[in-house]
RNA sequence: GCUGGGUUCGCCUAGUGGUAGGGCGGCAGCCUGCUAAGCUGUUUGGCUAGAAAUGGCCUUCGCGAGUUCGAUUCUCGCACCCAGCGCCA
């Protein structure tokens, strides 16, 4: 559950950060609402309390076969009415905190470093050589191949959309399959879970500005379009931007035992995005898409176990393109690039020949717990409940990878071939020979 | 989509217009002494007093509204889950 008392323990910590993110977030706002309702709450509590000890009173008097008399009652119907009064106030100032809450950016860790992207970012590692060649695009070399077809799926779709076929699609199962026995010896638990969360469940693992311009919303009802302003219409469905989300939301409500952490999982799922801020960038093939498919890792854990899982999941992605044999290098991302609901983030960026530069693809973060508290998923130890700490790294985002495995892998004649770990899944070691 | 049943602490379960009880599990302690058991306490969230030990109070039976001095209980609305029927890959 998301309170007021979390942000005034941790309030130098979240003023700090702010200022760090450069957030316009609305902090002493937020400071004076509480204190307001703080005041109304105390209040209220009084009266309640007079209220039930009348209300004892009455009941021993009818035990006894008595009736109240007259002052009691009328005492009685004078703290109803005060109390009534205090309530009629209350609920907007009420709904306006919640708000206020639920919109308030993680806290950033210590170790993010102070800045704007892209210079604010920070190099901390590098792998492989990147060599640059001059090759075609991969939609072109993929088109020659006759195994992607946008203008189609343009047709029937739209922009962004695809048609993949023949073996680019086995390559890109054989990848999968590749990935997700990697992890499943490593521990992690595959799971396919829904690609649709209702709102309620969605805005506890991503914040609400996401819902704009990132995802697809479904299954809206009648009642819903009549009151698209009202936050407590549920009976929505999102469509997932990442399996992340889905993860996050499964353990909802739920109180572990500090032995039973962490959970370890690998999400296999599409991810739909409208990518609303993205018009004119990668327009071209399946870099950039609307729907994508994707393994994300997604690990539930104690607080001081954060560090240690963190660059567990890391440690994975890194092993995954190593056995690929892709350059990449890891960056940290600087606090102006760092996401609302992080603390912080480490994107893996693999180096595409073509395009002769690194690109992204992929993000280590932790939540901290940012989406336990909206989500109500804690653990108890000793005397103690806590909330879980969540964090998350994609394993392999498929269409990205394959761009990035069409640049690293291209022949002269136009074939492509298979990474040596992904040949006993594919069964050949060469695809459009 | 229709009809019926359900939603109570981490899990299971009782209950009633008047302080929400029991079991299991967890935690703390005691006793004991050996591969386990027994006993006692504790087990929603928050406000408040205190240096602390420890108190006091409010809140909590899916969510919201109503009736009432008082609602977990009665009434209405909503959500979700389960079963059956219908439809269906």
């Amino acid at each position: 559950m998301l309170t007021a008392k979390y942000v005034r323990d941790n309030l130098d910590a979240i003023r700090k950060s702010l200022q760090k993110r450069g957030s316009k977030y609305p902090l002493n706002e937020l400071l004076q609402l509480d204190e307001k309702l703080g005041k109304v709450n105390r209040e209220l509590q009084e009266l309640r309390a007079e209220r039930n000890k009348g209300s004892q009173q009455i009941n021993m008097l009818k035990k006894t076969g008595k009736e109240p008399d007259k002052a009691l009652t009328d005492s009685m119907s004078g703290i109803k009415k005060k109390i009534e009064g205090i309530e009629k106030d209350t609920p907007v100032q009420e709904a306006r905190m919640q708000t206020l809450l639920w919109s308030m950016p993680n806290i950033l860790d210590e170790s993010v470093p102070v800045g704007e992207p892209p210079d604010g970012n920070k190099v901390i590692k590098k792998w492989g050589n990147p060599a640059p060649k001059n090759i075609p695009t991969h939609e072109e070399i993929l088109g020659k191949l006759n195994m992607l077809d946008v203008e189609r799926a343009g047709k029937t779709t739209g922009a962004r959309f695809y048609f993949m076929k023949g073996d680019l699609v086995l390559l890109e199962m054989s990848l999968l399959r590749y990935v997700m026995d990697l992890l499943t010896k490593r521990g992690y638990t595959p799971v396919l879970p829904p690609f649709m969360l209702k709102k309620k469940y969605y805005r506890g693992a991503a914040p609400l500005a996401t819902f704009e311009d990132a995802l697809y919303r479904v299954g809206e009802t009648e009642e819903a379009s009549k009151l698209k302003d009202v936050e407590h219409v549920e009976d929505e469905l999102f469509l997932i931007g990442t399996a992340e989300h889905a993860l996050a939301t499964m353990h909802a409500e739920e109180v572990f035992s500090a032995n039973d952490l962490p959970f370890k999982y690998a999400g296999i799922s599409p991810c739909f995005r409208r990518e609303a801020g993205a018009h004119g960038k990668d327009t071209k093939g399946i870099f950039r898409v609307h729907q994508f498919d994707k393994i994300e890792q997604f690990i539930y854990c104690k607080k001081e176990d954060e560090q240690k899982y963190f660059d567990e999941l890391l440690g994975n992605t890194e092993k995954i393109w190593q056995e690929l044999n892709v350059p990449y290098r890891l960056v940290m991302l600087c606090s102006g690039d760092t996401g609302h609901q992080m603390t912080k983030t480490v994107d893996i960026e693999c180096y595409m020949p073509g395009q002769k530069a690194y690109r992204e693809l992929g993000s280590c973060s932790s939540a901290g717990i940012w989406q336990s508290m909206r989500l109500d998923i804690r653990y108890d130890e000793k005397q103690e409940r806590k909330y879980v700490y969540t964090l998350n790294n994609t394993a392999v985002p498929a269409q990205r990878a394959l761009v990035c495995i069409v640049e690293n892998y291209t022949n002269p004649d136009g074939s492509i071939t298979v990474p040596d770990v992904l040949v006993p899944y594919m069964g050949k070691k060469v695809i459009g020979r």
